[in-house]
RNA sequence: GGCCCCAUCGUCUAGCCGGUCCAGGACGUAGCCCUCUCAAGGCUAAAACACGGGUUCGAGUCCCGUUGGGGCUACCA
């Protein structure tokens, strides 16, 4: 693992552009990416897009904003191009091609005319005597002379690697080394009757060309991996080290998937959880920071810390709870909060009405407590909004607290009191509040709860909710700034009376 | 069917060469503290070595098997 090399490691990171990008897949990225970034070597993007049915640009797209989003930059990709390019695999025909060229005129790989008819009857044939089915090798010997006319002749035919006997072995850093014999892998194809590569071909003639000296994947593709070496030894190419990672289940322990909730990228950027907390969290699936303390680690650390010889080889199931837990933490320290909490406000309309360039800085005082107020309670930036439309709601009417509350002994003439001292101030601020509570504690003789749960009834209509001295100045930034439908403290209170001291 | 991979609290895991692990941490859960209430926060608790055989003075840790999950077995990736 040691070299001279200055891009050394170089590993890539191979996803489809089929669709959304998948959180298991985001995970074997940051593996990679954190592999590649704290041995100070190269992470090379590469998109495989040989399903031409299924890729899309958009998809392409996505991709590179979805990593960028999430954190993870590379050093080679088709966007930034490289040595050893191009980066899609759909621009790389002629190296495939060529390849496959070269190892028919070493006789490492032949030219089969099997139907695929025939195959499948030779293959339940051999299902059935329960023999591992492998290709029989009927095109294995033809004399170049045959070949020669059944291609002139416009036979289809494909292009097998003559696979040779033995044992396999490789080096994985998460299984270890690991052995495979050929007996169960017969002649397999490179090149289709199209000409395209198959997959295994494909990705090895690509990490070949590219260099990868590490190739880190899902353990999907454990059982490929002695084809691939294969492949390499046929090309005399060096054989990267492998690293398997398992697979990303859901609570139900079936691979995660839409049925769970949100598995995009995009999903979750768009519930409002920040990069780092999703990469935190992420990285915890099959990896942990040690024998102690807390999991918190941010992407500065995991990229120092993370080992990619600890990682687990069984599957993780995915907890939704636990990244929530860890956003909720990431939430309070980021300089992003205040930002991503006024958007999400605006969009509901629960911002300040003030005109002009007063607006932002209202807008920024507003938010300032908002957030102050609701911070503990919020796991995810979007929960900010009904949060607040809850605390700032004001259901007088119809409420069994304040039923309940006007008839117990002393409130109402309590309330009475409160009403008078606020009808001598316009607005109340937390020192006010404080004083009040003071004036009415000795003229009353209530406290605590007695005192308190009067007043929060009489100012929400509900028995319960965040700190009266922090929930009090908001209230009233509401009605001052004009949020919409939020009355003032004195307005409160007077709606209370009129409603249940008759 | 054949081949391969995996197996510690509900979940993610610590457990480097077998002994001080009556199995540790984190999330979640419960209780307590704080407190006008609900959260948050602090503290405490309950909670696991899949099963059966070996090897050994001694096994979560090594070996074999069973069971249960997963993958490959394609001119899919």
């Amino acid at each position: 693992m040691r070299s001279d090399r200055e891009d050394f490691p170089r590993v890539r990171y191979a996803p489809s552009p089929t669709g959304q990008l998948h959180v298991g897949n985001l995970r074997t990225g940051l593996f990679a990416w954190l592999f590649a970034r704290q041995h100070g070597g190269k992470f090379i993007l590469r998109i495989e897009d040989t399903d031409r049915a299924r890729s899309e640009k958009r998809f392409e797209e996505q991709i590179y904003e979805d990593l960028q989003w999430f954190g993870m930059d590379w050093d080679e990709g088709p966007d930034k191009g490289g040595p050893h390019g191009p980066y899609r695999q759909s621009e790389r025909g002629s190296f495939y091609l060529d390849r496959a060229a070269r190892l028919m005129g070493a006789n490492k790989a032949y030219r089969c005319f099997c139907s695929q008819d025939e195959l499948k009857l030779q293959g339940n044939a051999a299902r059935e005597k329960g023999i591992s089915l492998k290709y029989s090798g009927t095109c294995r010997n033809l004399t170049g002379a045959e070949v020669q006319s059944r291609l002139r002749a416009g036979e289809p035919s494909v292009v097998r690697l003559r696979v040779r006997d033995g044992i396999v072995e490789f080096a994985d850093l998460v299984h270890g080394r690991t052995r495979f014999s050929t007996d169960v892998i017969g002649d397999l194809i490179l090149l289709r009757s199209d000409s395209t590569p198959t997959y295994n071909y494909a990705v090895v003639v690509d990490d070949a060309l590219m260099r990868i000296s590490h190739v880190i994947r899902g353990d999907d593709h454990l059982s490929n991996t002695p084809k691939q070496v294969l492949i390499y030894e046929a090309l005399e190419s060096v054989t990267p080290r492998f690293a398997h990672l398992s697979t990303v289940l859901g609570p139900d322990h079936t691979r995660l998937s839409k049925r769970h909730g949100a598995t995009s990228v995009g999903e979750f950027r768009d519930t409002g959880y920040l990069p780092e907390s999703l990469m935190n969290y992420i990285a915890l699936l099959g990896w942990s920071p040690g024998a102690e303390g807390s999991e918190i680690v941010p992407p500065e650390r995991l990229v120092r810390e993370f080992q990619l010889e600890r990682v687990n080889k069984n599957p993780a199931v995915f907890d939704f709870g636990k990244l929530r837990f860890i956003n909720r933490h990431y939430l309070r320290e980021s300089p992003k909060t205040p930002v991503m909490m006024t958007a999400a406000l605006r969009s509901s309309g629960c911002l300040p009405n003030v005109e002009g360039g007063e607006g932002d800085s209202a807008n920024a005082e507003w938010v300032r407590m908002v957030i102050d107020v609701l911070i503990g309670g919020i796991d995810v930036v979007p929960d900010v909004v009904p949060a607040l439309q809850d605390v700032l709601s004001f259901p007088v009417e119809d409420s069994g607290d304040c039923a309940e509350t006007a008839s117990e002994d002393g409130a109402l003439d309590l309330i009475r009191a409160f009403k008078q001292e606020l009808d001598t101030r316009k607005f109340l601020t937390h020192e006010d509040f404080k004083q009040i509570v003071g004036v009415l504690k000795t003229s009353t003789g209530m406290k605590g709860r007695g005192l308190f749960h009067p007043l929060r009834v009489a100012l929400t209509a509900r028995g319960s909710g965040p700190e009266l001295v922090k929930l009090i100045p908001l209230v009233e930034a509401g009605a001052r700034l004009g949020v919409d439908g939020v009355d003032c403290c004195r307005d409160r209170v007077a709606a209370f009376l009129d409603r249940y001291a008759r």
